[in-house]
DNA sequence: AGTTAAATATACTTTTTAGTATATTTGTAT
DNA sequence: ATACAAATATACTAAAAAGTATATTTAACT
């Protein structure tokens, strides 16, 4: 059983994520923290070394639990196809996203990028590793005849995951959410045309 | 002739623009900006009512002279395909940004997206104009027979922008540039591919 | 060149934010 | 049920940031 302080602890990381995820790690407080827990100092400098600390482990708690959901919507697929609509279908709504205020990847990687050296490495490794599995995938669906070679893995993932991003970025500054729908349309008859 | 205050507030909207992009508008402070100038608060404060409204004019300044840049590297273009290729070569470098630290569209559209809803609105209105441009710009290829009719342009600028974009975020954190290469060079191929 | 208003520097106050030390409460094992 | 340690609250200090009032300098006009 989780005890008392771990059961805290997780509700503050939960309760900061959203937070973070709309107001950036700069923008952020303390208070901002508190409120939203209605907990007191005493209690979170019991969990957390500081700031910076609360900084590391709450960006490593985003970027996990949008891993795993994602992970998880993959898996129902049964096919690789069916796999990798699930992929594109996870951004479908920029305007609800996951975790509020838009893909923590993106606005993380956007935040740290010249002022959070350490940060910016967790993030760099999710981007990586996501890569690899999106060109892994694509890969087995060539090699199990469902796709051409023709389809070039590493390049499509590539533009499958700038796009997505890029769109949710996009569609969130202006509100709305047509603009993906169509964009997901269109790269899933791109992937359709290598089809075997 | 330009006066000397003129001169002044150029000055500090001029250094504080990579500033403010590198570090987010949360992250800078008024003497981050001073340490930048070499200036003073009476200074600073004489041309700007406060951190309010400087981060609003340097928004307002980072967007138009990035407009303005890519205008003009659009219009040198004969045909319009070389104009979109202009477009996208733009972006062909994320490592080095014509302000440092990113497309300050792209940087600023995340910071304000939660937060600073007056500023999110003119990200807002430079992302609409910019792809109302680039689908004109499309339509005239099809207009005067350079691209097939099959071509949908709405559609197409926008996969464009988004993937540059959010190409160029992954490129950033990763450090890398090559799949940006990789990835225009598949847009433009793409974009070839409705040559008449 | 001298005068004056505009521009800028200096030194200060206020506010916000982070962090800490200690008191109090609460959970849990005996 | 009690005792003790762990968890949390309270009240405080410290640091950083924004903003202001006034003195000084500089530019622009006659």
């Amino acid at each position: 059983m989780l005890t008392k302080a771990e059961k805290t602890k997780q509700f503050i990381l939960e309760a900061a994520t959203p937070l973070y995820n709309e107001k950036g790690i700069s923008g952020v407080t303390i208070d901002d923290i508190l409120s939203a827990t209605k907990l007191t100092k005493g209690a979170l400098y019991g969990h957390f070394n500081g700031k910076d600390d609360l900084s590391a482990q709450v960006v490593d708690y985003s970027l996990d639990k949008l891993s795993q959901r994602i992970r998880s919507a993959v898996s129902k697929g049964k096919s690789v196809k069916a796999k990798v609509w699930a992929f594109m279908d996870f951004y479908k709504d920029p305007l609800n996203s996951l975790i509020p205020g838009g893909c923590p990847v993106f606005n993380t990687a956007v935040e740290t990028d010249d002022n959070y050296p350490s940060l910016k490495q967790k993030v760099a490794k999710v981007i990586r590793i996501g890569q690899q599995e999106l060109t892994a995938l694509l890969q087995s669906g060539i090699d199990n005849g469902e796709f051409s070679t023709e389809l070039d893995p590493a390049n499509f993932a590539f533009k499958l995951v700038a796009a997505i991003e890029g769109a949710t970025v996009m569609c969130r500054a202006m509100e709305v959410s047509k603009p993906m729908v169509v964009l997901i349309k269109g790269l899933k008859s791109e992937l359709a045309q290598y089809e075997r």
